[in-house]
DNA sequence: TATCGATTTTGATCTGCATCAGGAAAACGT
DNA sequence: ACGTTTTCCTGATGCAGATCAAAATCGATA
């Protein structure tokens, strides 16, 4: 194995705060990590998980993102969810073992794949990994719970600075930048997330920019006034 | 104890299927049970939990509907969720072992309360029980998933049919009529939980009644052509 | 570096639903 | 049974954001 990721474990993965091994002791972590298997690099645009495709494994991102969506009758996309370093992907498929959703990268993306029958073991006899399962999950169930809030009777520019905020707090959880981002996803990934069409969130990022909210330079995001977007998002 | 409620347990309720119990043996049943405190009656209008409470327990519904609601920055309610028999309520409170909602009886109500302390324990001892809080936890989180892409991007009636095709739905899941049932939720709920205001809600009952798809006599729903409505939610 | 498709931006028009307003009907408390 | 309050319905008006259209820019590939 001279893959060059072999070296990458649990005990010195950055993301491990965010992640499953969180809280675990030493010998927690070194037992999930022996469970945990590193999953091949995806190029943007691969899929890694198929809507109807069974639940063999939970994926936690390394690196890169993602994003999960479904496709309604109608054959229209519905992005439910962008993932970023240290989330992971595959709880909603845990009801039915079988996953809801595509999840598929937004550009070059690693990570960690954990098969579900040895995580089941694992939470048998690991108090701390079964909470941190269901601090996880109870987690993703506030924040799409939340997101409703969000997305009814809010303004469009309401919605999309909400959007902007959350976004830095998500890279600042992973000791990047919250003033300065890169967006991965298109602007019409974020329009079809929250509910609004390509055109208005062009407009109205626009608008920010030009009331010197923030600064947009095509994928970059530059937050000028953070309290000022926090006030907008209300 | 001369409670009149004294004789539910888990294994005669007949709620079990839908909730914790669902797929337990007879032991198992009879430990979960142990544990399982009865709470007395909540009227309507009654708070079950306040938002930033302790989580101490979960609830299971055991009869009557409730709601689950925050309240934003501004004071304004926003209806995240509506609990039918069956449902469990709590499980975005595991995160940061705090209620993230207000939670109120639409009705008289009688619920079980499941101390968290002693399901987490139970949990390691039964992998049944853990399997079925994984399950449930995984279709809430799928199901708020899926509401984000019922609300966003679609007309005002199309929400309504889906809102009501889902609750008929849930009905049915629970040996009741998904033809004719009678919603405990104000319009007002429905407008807000579905982002449109409450005369948007009235009027397309209304026009729903008129196309006879459906017939509506005040909190009484008939669904006249559930195939229809069911098309009309796409 | 040139090319071509994908993405983003900007403008003009149109429409679905919010909002405002008023009245009718239930539900509630006494 | 009564009056009061809450909930529900229906009409009129206005606006936020969708949609249509087209140009500008980006970025992937050769």
């Amino acid at each position: 194995m001279t893959n060059m990721t072999s070296h990458i474990h649990c005990q010195n993965c950055s993301m491990a705060a965010l992640c499953l091994p969180y809280q675990l002791d030493q010998e927690g972590m070194a037992r999930l990590d022996t469970i945990i298997q590193r999953h091949k690099p995806l190029q943007k645009r691969d899929i890694l998980v198929n809507a109807g495709a069974p639940l063999k494994f939970l994926y936690a991102v390394r690196s890169g993102s993602l994003k999960s969506y479904t496709i309604d009758d109608n054959g229209v996309e519905q992005i439910i969810d962008f993932h970023l370093p240290g989330d992971l992907i595959g709880f909603d498929a845990l009801a039915n073992s079988e996953h809801r959703s595509y999840t598929q990268a937004l550009e070059t993306a690693m990570l960690c794949e954990i098969p579900i029958s040895a995580l089941d073991d694992l939470a048998e006899q690991m108090p701390g990994l079964r909470r941190q399962m269901w601090r996880l999950m109870s987690g993703e169930i506030f924040s799409s719970k939340q997101l409703l809030g969000t997305l009814n009777n809010r303004s469009a520019q309401q919605r999309l600075a909400q959007f902007l905020v959350t976004l830095a707090d998500r890279f600042k959880e992973r000791g990047l930048s919250n003033r300065s981002y890169r967006l991965t996803m298109t602007r019409a990934d974020i329009g079809n997330y929250l509910g609004l069409s390509v055109e208005t969130i062009s407009r109205i990022l626009s608008a920010l920019q030009l009331e010197g909210v923030i600064d947009v330079q095509n994928k970059l995001v530059n937050v000028l006034e953070p309290s000022c977007l926090r006030e907008l998002a209300q």
